[in-house]
DNA sequence: TCGCTACGAAACGCGTACGTTTCACAGCTC
DNA sequence: GAGCTGTGAAACGTACGCGTTTCGTAGCGA
């Protein structure tokens, strides 16, 4: 096997910094002022790097804004061992409470939502990362209705949507923020007491 | 009684026109490129109206979205009589989701929880309809754990967060659009059956 | 019919962001 | 240490949108 030819500047530390900071202020100045009103120039200021430097690593802001993104979602799972299906549920549901309420994915989230209806890249990253980060719940959800935690006739997809629908929906529709010690109450209400 | 000092051009049909195709014209922009990328330029445009006819009757953009928005919100209230307290919470529930499934309302959504994550006056605006579309949800889920119809431990609130949060999840984050013909599952789902 | 008023078209100055280019300088690899 | 390469600072031309102003036209109410 020939060794992979080694990109350009790989391993500059240089490069590395520039590219950290930089996706770093993109997060945040999404936080910040959402998808329509990101601007290059901007995230030149917020990280004290150099506009060119930026143009040096990404063709455009669309390329920018989806990597920092991806970058972003580096989800650290929730600890769902041992337990019964539902009280796995539970704490599924209140970990994914605890990221909404963090500051800078819940700054993003709006951000997001609003960029994944106007480009293409983002919105299929966008559905493919909330699938993807759905699938536990549904399959503690389903093993709970085999064990019989929850009722037989409950539909664990549904059942999921409900769940994090909940919780999403107090921090986009209702602007009272779900506090993640109100998930065993949402259980209840969603698969019964 | 002094009459009311005719403010200028109330009763000129010219002014009801413009103000209807700018208000039109500004809510399928906002659908179209959301609230960062909204111009004034690009309402005239779209309206066929002067840009400078836009600027003698609002004061600048962010006021136009607003009356937009609100003008939108003449929401029709759906049929909720007769049938018992389920039958009732199913029609709400059904009504909803088609909402959420028109076209115009539905292409504002994103654009409406990036405003309100933007701008102050947008989101109270927001919440306050929220708060106000959800209440006769609620009150007929209230009527129907006092009537037995559902469980007597159902917080109504929460329940409701629940339903409207299954619909608007799958609309923001899936994108798999939620069929008004799935209330009834839904309703099985956090209800029970 | 006559005065009033809203309108459309066009241009204005201003600011901002785009994406590119240049050049001197620092840090990296070997 | 020598050569390479990524960076910062600055300036560039272009495009766009803001909010304003002007002026000629056309529709309105009385």
């Amino acid at each position: 096997m020939t060794e992979t030819p080694s990109p350009r500047g790989a391993g500059d530390p240089r490069v590395a910094l520039s590219r950290q900071l930089i996706l770093r202020a993109a997060l945040d100045e999404l936080g910040a002022v959402g998808y329509g009103a990101f601007t290059i120039e901007s995230i030149a200021a917020r990280s004290g790097v150099a506009k060119s430097t930026i143009y040096r690593h990404w063709p455009n802001k669309l390329a920018l804004i989806a990597e920092a993104f991806e970058t972003f979602h580096e989800q650290e799972r929730p600890d769902i061992e041992g337990g019964s299906a539902r009280e796995r549920t539970q704490r599924i549901v209140r970990h994914v409470a605890e990221m909404v309420a963090s500051s800078t994915f819940s700054a993003c989230i709006p951000a997001l939502i609003d960029g994944a209806e106007r480009a293409t890249e983002l919105r299929t990253f966008h559905h493919r990362f909330q699938l993807e980060a759905r699938k536990p719940l549904v399959a503690v959800i389903a093993e709970g209705v085999v064990a019989g935690d929850f009722r037989v006739d409950l539909d664990p997809q549904l059942a999921a949507q409900a769940l994090l629908g909940a919780i999403f929906y107090r921090r986009l529709m209702s602007g009272e923020p779900f506090d993640p010690d109100e998930a065993g109450e949402l259980l209840n209400v969603v698969l019964g007491g």
